[in-house]
DNA sequence: CTGTTAGCGCATTCAT
DNA sequence: ATGAATGCGCTAACAG
């Protein structure tokens, strides 16, 4: 394969003694060719290793065979994207896309220009657009909901646009209830209560709560939300100002859990015995973390699939329902404390 | 913003009373249009929310601002796309290439096409590739070395084409100086040598063991690479084989380190104590596992720039080297035996 | 400084 | 079953 310049439908036209349609016609599978020549136009091709040229492609279709994904990160110097939470879903989109024959335009919104949804659409370098991560502003997605562009979005499903996202509020309940069932009667709950998604989770905390009065509830809110960092300081913070008084919390995610647990061992503060942690996500440290972390599940994969199954379907023209994904509860060792 | 059918070049042309191409010329920023013909159309082009074609200024220009990012999977199941070193980078190349104004197209050879290679080029759908993780298998890549495609990767930089990689040799010596340095003796490598860039960490280990005779050198190999699960599997079999003799580890990658750990702190082996245990890259979580991850930092912000760097100055037409990024030692409490 | 002209490479009418 | 003609929306000579 030496360097060749690249072949046009034309030239496989000249090529082949046929016509330019006919070579079109042939290579997209059109049944109006005969066996024979496409045959024969199908070898020349790939002798002289052709390929469509996309932008030519997409400009007569107006269409391009490509989806973007875009990670909404809040304001400041969150690092949210790093959350391997994310990297699974975004992995589990990939896969879908391909499966289905799409490109993946990929970037956050700190990659992205400002005007990221004009960007796209007008511009016409992505069919569709799969939103990740609503966070706490919703401005931004306003304004695609009164244009007609297709998009979907991960998190609350609680809103006026198409979403997929995880029972959160489930999830926050099943935690917190399981925390109650071990014993515990002093849980808090750390996280952004702001944030639509963990809003939710909040709710079920709250909810779990409120049917056993025994147990207290004690919020506490992340200056920066998802990462261990985050956790680690406010954990610290709270041992150091001796107001560390819980013996149950409720982490909006496990990278959280895991921040606080750190700071919680470093105070020589045992857990599960003294304090147990929940986490939200199930990303495949948890499993691996010391101790094992009891967490929600939220099925990444799935959620893959279905983000990407609703936009295609979108863009097909058809309507589309928002979809809440049911959420599981992990027992690990960082909850037990009845052994 | 209602539903509006997207404008054109040739709609705000008659809007506004020039020529399309003064328009293009206008919006383009060319300086053969007067600067009050300039603002008119601006403002025109604003007020009808215009934005240029993509598809269409792509066939033009024969160039589509945009890069493809592919990530190598070795065969099988292999997760290695969650590690999260994998995300920092990508995420830095995601910003690199932002800043840059162009486009990112995401893929895993698993999402991709199975001729990734053509599918990207020879369609045209994006203008230059970077590659992560060569991995094991060269083969892939030799087919782009022959052609004129304008591709980097990442990885091990002894190779034929333009790299950019970490000092990976370097960085393996670091590690195991400093394991020797803390009194330990015999010191095992976890990690695939087969892999390139792991094989140059592995030559550094090495070459620091025999600097120092006292210390024993024992290879371990891990089956499945990158993964805290693979670190647990191989670690736990040892011990329950009673076959793990080492009081120091180098861990090829952090994930790694993290499972091993995990699996020395099940059997009560105390971790820097009995084992001091050194990963590679300094994720994030290494400063949050507990005890914290002694580990080689690479810096995957510099290394993102890198690529998007040398690959944009080869789409320019300049001649590329390839650059190894200096490797620094983290020294934290995993390998903290003398107190 | 601006308009006219000519394609970029392809898919799709409309003929035949 | 095939070919000829047209245009998707844009930019870049080439004139003026």
């Amino acid at each position: 394969m030496k360097k060749k310049k690249l072949m046009t439908l034309s030239d496989i036209s000249k090529i082949s003694g046929v016509s330019e349609s006919t070579v079109s016609r042939a290579l997209s599978g059109s049944k109006l060719v005969s066996d024979k020549t496409r045959a024969k136009i199908q070898a020349i091709a790939d002798e002289h290793n052709f390929t469509i040229n996309a932008a030519a492609r997409n400009l007569r279709l107006q269409k391009t065979k490509t989806v973007a994904v875009i990670i909404l990160i809040s304001s400041g110097n969150d690092q949210s994207v790093s959350d391997p939470f994310m990297l699974s879903l975004v992995g589990s989109i990939a896969e879908a896309l391909g499966s289905k024959g799409y490109d993946m335009l990929l970037s956050t919104t700190r990659s992205a220009p400002q005007d990221w949804q004009r960007h796209y659409f007008d511009t016409r370098k992505a069919d569709g657009l799969i939103i990740i991560g609503q966070g706490e502003d919703d401005a931004p997605l306003n304004v695609l909901v009164d244009s007609t562009y297709p998009f979907v979005t991960w998190g609350s499903t609680a809103k006026s646009y198409t979403g997929v996202g995880s029972d959160n509020r489930k999830g926050g309940y099943l935690a917190t209830r399981h925390l109650i069932d071990q014993g515990c009667r002093r849980i808090g709950f750390f996280g952004k209560a702001h944030h639509a998604e963990i809003h939710e989770r909040w709710q079920g905390y709250k909810q779990a709560l409120e049917e056993n009065e025994a147990a207290a509830m004690i919020d506490t809110t992340l200056d920066v939300p998802f990462t261990a960092q985050a956790g680690y300081k406010v954990a610290k913070q709270l041992i150091n100002d001796n107001s560390f008084t819980y013996d149950g919390i409720v982490a909006a995610s496990d990278m959280i859990a895991i921040g606080i647990i750190k700071a919680l061992k470093e105070s020589a503060i045992n857990v599960p015995k003294d304090v147990a942690v929940v986490g939200f996500d199930d990303i495949s440290l948890a499993s691996m973390y010391h101790p094992s972390l009891t967490t929600v599940r939220q099925d990444t994969v799935h959620g893959g699939e279905m983000l990407v199954s609703k936009l295609l379907a979108k863009l097909n023209g058809e309507e589309v329902q928002s979809e809440t994904l049911p959420t599981q509860l992990v027992i690990r060792q960082s909850t037990q404390r009845s052994k």
